[in-house]
DNA sequence: GTTGAGCGTT
């Protein structure tokens, strides 16, 4: 099950939303997207974990629940975009 | 500052 986290704190990491996602159940992955220049987060990122119980568990607890200095919104990703080798 | 690249850009 990929999760994503919106709205996070610029100082929340993926090591955080590991933590916070563990709580719940197995973490297998968890990302933070940072803007490549700034340094800073993007102010989202995904959390992947292996049961998806446990990940529903974990959106629902997580959902528009305090991080840092703001409110995270946490619902299921979807399918990334391929942008690396496809233009038209 | 809300759906993952990287970059020309922020």
């Amino acid at each position: 099950m990929n999760i994503y986290i919106g709205n996070l704190d610029y100082e929340i990491t993926e090591t955080d939303l590991r933590d916070a996602f563990s709580e719940f159940g197995d973490v297998a992955k968890a990302s933070v997207i940072m803007d490549k220049f700034s340094g800073r987060s993007k102010g989202f990122g995904f959390v992947e974990m292996t049961n998806d119980e446990e990940a529903n568990e974990a959106i629902s607890s997580l959902n528009e629940s305090k991080l840092g200095s703001r409110n995270i919104k946490v619902n299921e990703a979807k399918p990334r975009e391929e942008r690396s080798s496809s233009r038209y």
